[in-house]
DNA sequence: GGTGTGGCTGCAATCGATTACATTAATTCT
DNA sequence: AGAATTAATGTAATCGATTGCAGCCACACC
């Protein structure tokens, strides 16, 4: 109908008052009487009016949206993270804008520049693998209370961040398989450098110190979180001259195409060998073997880290406590772990 | 560093002439003299300066950003085609704005408040289940121009559309199965009021009749794209009298619960019955047995979504063709199909 | 030499909301 | 009753970039 949308004037306008009336009775009723509170909000009605968020972006030096930063928009262990992200954000009125890593450093675009040009107010990085100058970068950009790391992190950096348990989770799952019977445990970790991979990686080796098991070198198999490199993994298993009873892999997509890869070389699981994951995503429940996995609550993280990035941003010196939440994970057992053959 | 960055002024002082070239130099630099374009670049150079965002966007009365709505986050079929739209927007320098069906309504948020509030310039609609009113409201303010409907879309509404080519997939599903042998074929549907639905489940009966098959009126079994609906479907395939020896689901989600779910109750696809998708997801492939399915570039259809979307913000009077776009689709023959027992 | 012509640049208005400060009216206190 | 306080509203500056209009200069042409 109107093609040109109406203003806090034409508001005023029918109202009889003043824009900044307007705009109180809007933004904060119990400034202004009751009666021309109800004269305003007859006039929005007449008018249709629509605050004109750039407008407000600009005088109020906020964009009312935050960046949430992935390394990769095609993974679904993501999508549930965002939906508890959005959720909130949407909640408080925010937006919630999306990017990926490889593609605004494809664009040549600082991620930086999304904090200084005032298209977000803070962001959410689900990437601990970001290249170290990015990182200083933002680090001494001193807008670390905008930024928040969730799942990932980066070792060494200051910044807000909301984990799960990865620690705990990785001990759950070796000890799962120890207590089936599993004394020889092989590992696909994720990709190189990734934090997440280390501290799993380390947990896995930590354990399996601690119950005095065997370790082969070649049972720390190197991967990332992909299908392919689960698919690598699997036939650099297959490949190994002196095979594991059972495989801990560092995420279930991993672990997935793992077990889709044996079963193309007509290897059973978990008849011939225990499979598991970490992460617990949709599909692993309908997996045939349904997977064993460590489940993380992704909606709750989500949740978690946009209620503490909202805080921050609402509240920016309230620096010190709160700035880190680790999040409990909990044991999946399913039908892709059973005692050794 | 800097708490607070620097303005157009800032540069323009540095540079030593107005901001109004300044602005010309950045924006459009064919318009000033070599000699100043450099003086403006180092100054911008030196002094830090990031374009604000919200004051370019009141200025210019646009946000520079797509808004696209998802029906539901959390379902990995869209994440692709995220990424496909991402790509294109990054490319022209739009932002992404991300919002699902559900917390829009929820939120009593009105979606074209994203249009009017100049919160997006334009939005991409992968949800083709939206209320009747909301269509309605988005068709008569003027601005469907500023809306795509991807792979879903609003029968007898007039948004410019992309979507794939839903009844020939369906089609060579059918003669996939028929080839095969099978002559009692049942489908799974999407949910009731679904573009998707509708389409498919027609290809689907009018392929049937084509090639003479039955038809029960249980093999017809209603769904939605879930995986919890994928296993109520297979306990209704179960409880059939008839049975089917093959099944067609409406999408690959759909398919691989309705697969797990038999397994749980010893049933073997594809040596008991067959069983195909439409999608073809990422694990699809990696299931076991691998899915048989129908192929939809998810990637491609976010690009073009994207760049049809685009061409119609920057140019919107050019009105008439090229509203729409189908994109072929593949069949993709694997291991959750084989002849009938 | 006068007058166009065209290329660069600057001035200042503008986008639409927010908010510090001023003003007015109403209420309370001494 | 007069002074002081408080509550409600209005005035106008402000956020930072873009852009229509006008001015200026140099050069070419007659």
């Amino acid at each position: 109908m109107t093609l040109k949308t109406s203003t806090l004037q034409d508001v005023a306008r029918v109202a009889g008052v003043s824009t900044a009336t307007v705009s109180r009775a809007l933004s904060n009723p119990k400034m202004v009487t009751e009666s021309t509170r109800t004269r305003v909000s007859k006039a929005v009605e007449t008018t249709g009016y629509r605050i004109n968020r750039a407008a407000r972006n600009l005088r109020t030096q906020r964009s009312h949206s935050v960046l949430v930063l992935l390394p990769d928009l095609a993974n679904p262990f993501f999508s549930e993270i965002l939906e508890g992200i959005s959720r909130i954000l949407a909640h408080q009125g925010y937006s919630m804008l999306i990017a990926s890593t490889g593609q605004v450093h494809d664009s040549g675009e600082r991620l930086l520049d999304y904090l200084d040009d005032a298209r977000a107010d803070g962001m959410i990085i689900l990437d601990g693998g970001l290249d170290r100058d990015v990182v200083d970068m933002l680090e001494n950009a001193g807008k670390t209370r905008r930024i928040l790391f969730a799942c990932e992190w980066v070792e060494g950096a200051d910044f807000p961040t909301v984990r799960c348990e990865n620690h705990q989770g990785t001990l759950d799952a070796v000890n799962h398989l120890y207590d089936l019977g599993h004394r020889k445990i092989a590992h696909v970790t994720g990709p190189e450098g990734n934090v997440l991979m280390h501290v799993r990686k380390d947990a896995f080796v930590e354990q399996i110190a601690a119950l005095d098991l065997e370790l082969n070198p070649g049972w720390v198999i190197p991967g990332d979180f992909s299908i392919a490199a689960g698919c690598r993994a699997a036939q650099a298993w297959i490949g190994l001259e002196d095979r594991t009873t059972a495989v801990f892999c560092a995420s279930d997509q991993l672990a997935l195409a793992f077990i889709a890869e044996l079963s193309r070389h007509g290897i059973k699981v978990p008849e011939e060998v225990s499979v598991m994951g970490f992460d617990d995503i949709d599909i692993a429940e309908q997996f045939i073997p349904p997977l064993t996995t460590v489940r993380q609550d992704r909606m709750r993280l989500g949740e978690t880290a946009a209620n503490m990035l909202m805080t921050q941003i609402t509240y920016p010196d309230n620096r010190g406590a709160g700035n880190i939440a680790i999040l409990p994970v909990s044991l999946v057992v399913r039908e892709s772990t059973a005692p050794p053959p």
